[in-house]
DNA sequence: CTTGACCTTCCGGTGACTGGAAACCCTATC
DNA sequence: GATAGGGTTTCCAGTCACCGGAAGGTCAAG
């Protein structure tokens, strides 16, 4: 398979998956004209990463869990402590956010949103007071 | 002021406040020894960015903020609609960080967390299904 | 006069790509 | 055989909002 199969079937852009090569993810094979065949091991890993990516492990956690995934003798403690480190973060990120929306919702509320310049959102930024 | 002063009492790092005059949302004075001088403005408009950003405003957004706050015959809708399609952003990510916790948080609890190597957070990566 | 705390600029790196340029390859049609 | 249109290659630069560090200038205290 060339890259723009791949592309298609792992759903991810021609140009991620050269990144991927790029930084050592996948090694795929290459064809006499310098064009990469990839074999289905490597679609393999790239659906893979595409998933991974998805839940939004970083590279770096993506790299350790294609090797936790081949090592067949790996204890899934150690996969589950880094899923759930990245749980961590993604929980304390929402937190962040929620704390972003809460404030800022209130500020939009507190607006009128007409033409006159009277606007709390600003006097919130240029003061901190409410 | 000196860049220390402002900074400390901006909450900032000095290094935010010399790249924020980089891309020109602040001008300090300069001094004869080339040490940058900052009025009360000056220090204004930083705790105004600071706070804009501890909202999750972009930097355009703050620099359109800071635009908005100084033109005294602004309409409050324009500051609220800015301030709105912010929010409408944070509520997407928040969304979407719920979606990859709660696919993450199951799949973490379904993991045995021993030393046998089954586990279902690789299985779902490397299959897509549960 | 030296020490140490400031300050300056400049360069490079971050994460995970994305866009674009210039060039090569392959297949199909005229 | 020429050409057109797709696919592919590499490489370089840019994204966002800074941060770290180097090399050097400035200032106040002891």
């Amino acid at each position: 398979m060339n890259i723009g199969d791949v592309a298609k079937r792992a759903g991810l852009p021609a140009k991620t998956i050269r990144y991927y090569e790029d930084i050592g993810l996948i090694t795929p094979l290459r064809d006499d004209n310098g064009y990469r065949r990839f074999r289905d091991s490597d679609l393999h890993k790239l659906a893979f990463l595409g998933r991974a990516r998805a839940l939004g492990f970083t590279i770096e956690d993506c790299r350790t869990l294609l090797a936790l995934y081949d090592d067949k003798t790996r204890a899934s403690a150690d996969v589950k402590e880094l899923a759930q480190a990245h749980l961590n973060k993604i929980e304390d990120k929402i937190a962040q956010l929620q704390s972003m929306r809460d404030t800022l919702s209130e500020l939009v509320q507190s607006c009128a949103g007409d033409n006159r310049p009277d606007c709390p959102i600003l006097s919130d930024l240029a003061t901190g007071q409410h």
